[in-house]
DNA sequence: AATGAATGAGGTTTCATTCAT
DNA sequence: GATGAATGAAACCTCATTCAT
């Protein structure tokens, strides 16, 4: 296959994997049906068939997509100011994406789906990967005794256990009052390493 | 309809509901068909109607006595010691729970699914008594300065928002294991009112 | 079987037979469910079965019951007055029955449903009877000279058929309006008898 | 979508129309499943989907396909001879339909069917386009002084009454047989706009 | 590459019927 | 006589998947 095939495929792909990503972001993965997806982008479901090999494949590779793209934005965050600065712009700036973007994409994750085999380790590396964002800073935080933890772990763990509830706690709220409830939220979970609200 | 027939059928009921939060629990709602539920209790599936009106009434009910039990079991905890170590027990039995029993259960709590209307009110109910349980707890350790909060409102979500991730967490840890990732689950989450770990 | 048994039995029949009849008559043979039947007899399905062996058995039963009720009511009326004010009656209360009490009824006699064997010839004989009040006025007419017809059959099965339609026509009239719309109709089946309006 | 393949399309839904518009003619809306329309096609259950969105949808659009058939038949007959001998030949043809090629069709429209909302301005149309065949005839008639009515709409709607009961009544007729029974039926439904047989 | 068409398994729901008690 | 319970067939509908073109 020549290369510029081989390019405009991959073009393709990425095309649909945003248009899934959106829709399971949305809907959850069960509140998704093939038709949907290829719906949104004016396509037959069949067409989806030439791509990936089954709902499946197509789900995972999607949610791999959302997680990656979730980390770069959060990556990009400036990488200035205490631990505590940049920790909390980390979990305000997620909690805003799952809030405004995604709202269901956070169950995705958490819920125990068993992904197809061969694509079990990437999503692994996608999770890493993210987890890592936050994780480094914890730790550095830990490392300089600006944190305290019981465990890094669980405190990541709570943390996004939290921040994947924030949709439903925001749910209908905008402007400044969402600001609030995202201030309130990332201030309460500042708590799990150890910095007490003034 | 005599007393011993309508005990009877009382116990039949608790039985399809006990059998049905069973599976609703581990898989979530969605992930259970009445053939399920019905095959579990080695009845058709005919035979549920006989009891509910349809999946949505069954589901209802039966998360409705699914919390209620969980509820119920989480106010016979012994009502002794500071508020630190009430909260304490409540986190550690609530995570076991969820663990040990309905490792599916808590999504069904934190999934915004609609549910009919005319249960709604009952369900509602179930869920205020619920969080109450950890409520006045955390507001007597604030009234006492023995908590400090952002809020009482994020603390309890959050809280309740790990907790439901626990099964993910601890699945496949079974004895001192499983203990211990409860013990550092509560610690961390007794963080979120400001106890700080020795 | 003692004698007051079998009287009991038969008042219970009755009942049944009335209650169906007029479910059936209102809604039709599919529209209504033998658990429907049994609601309103404060009953249960089963009991139904003790005595009727099946719904077609209760369906045959009860149409035969309201057709002879009705060609009661239609013997009953006075039989005075030239042939043509008579069938005019007839035809008024014939048509206000169908419209006030049976509005599904007659779609019960028209439909070619296929009724259980042993019971065919009761059915045929209840038709024959409610036919006969109407073809012996006409009958009577025709030899006076009252009435013309191209024959009395084909007259009878339209001034049937044409009221069987009445509670489509009348659906939503009640008082005045009714009775108006009941005059016109039967001054227009008057006409297949050769009666002109005025 | 290219023309060619639309208009494939377009013939595959004419055939589906025309089978459910004659089993539905054959034995009403109830009384045909959708599995009975798909084995008619030699194809699944699943596949009428594709085509109609539901059993009410293909119902609505057989109906129509069938009335607007119906009223096509009618409007092709001669418009030539009195308005007796025109509106003699639409009621032996339309009769005739009915009997010979869809005798529960007219159930359909006799019987109150609720049709889904977006369909109803169609079928309405449908059959005040049916109803004015008879009717632009009968208020010709009754204009010339040919015709006398009580009024025109009940006259329409008797006729229609009766000729929907035709089938019932020459079920089994054929050949001669037929002929006579249709040519009494129209004789005697011309007596309702004041014809009197020779 | 993509499409329209078809499939088939599985889901919820209804209901006439049966039966032990 | 009557009941509560259960059954099982059949209905409507959804959707992931396949496939010829």
């Amino acid at each position: 296959m020549s290369d510029r095939v081989e390019r405009k495929r991959g073009r393709r792909i990425q095309e649909i994997l945003t248009a899934a990503a959106e829709l399971f972001g949305e809907r959850g993965y069960e509140g998704v049906s093939l038709e949907d997806v290829a719906d949104r982008l004016d396509v037959t479901k069949g067409s989806l068939y030439y791509y990936f090999a089954s709902k499946d494949e197509l789900g995972t590779a999607a949610i791999e997509t959302l997680g990656n793209d979730w980390t770069d934005r959060l990556e990009a965050l400036p990488a200035e100011g205490s631990a505590t600065e940049r920790l909390r712009a980390l979990l305000r700036e997620h909690s805003r994406i799952a809030v405004c973007e995604y709202p269901a994409a956070l169950r995705l994750f958490l819920a125990p789906r068993e992904w197809p085999a061969e694509h079990r380790a990437r999503i692994k590396e996608m999770r890493r990967r993210h987890d890592r964002v936050f994780r480094v800073i914890v730790e550095e935080g830990v490392a300089t005794g600006e944190f305290t933890v019981t465990g890094v772990d669980p405190a990541l763990r709570c943390m996004h256990a939290a921040m994947s509830q924030a949709p439903a706690w925001c749910s209908g709220r905008t402007g400044a009052d969402l600001e609030t409830a995202l201030d309130e939220l990332a201030d309460t979970l500042l708590m799990l390493v150890g910095r007490l609200p003034r």
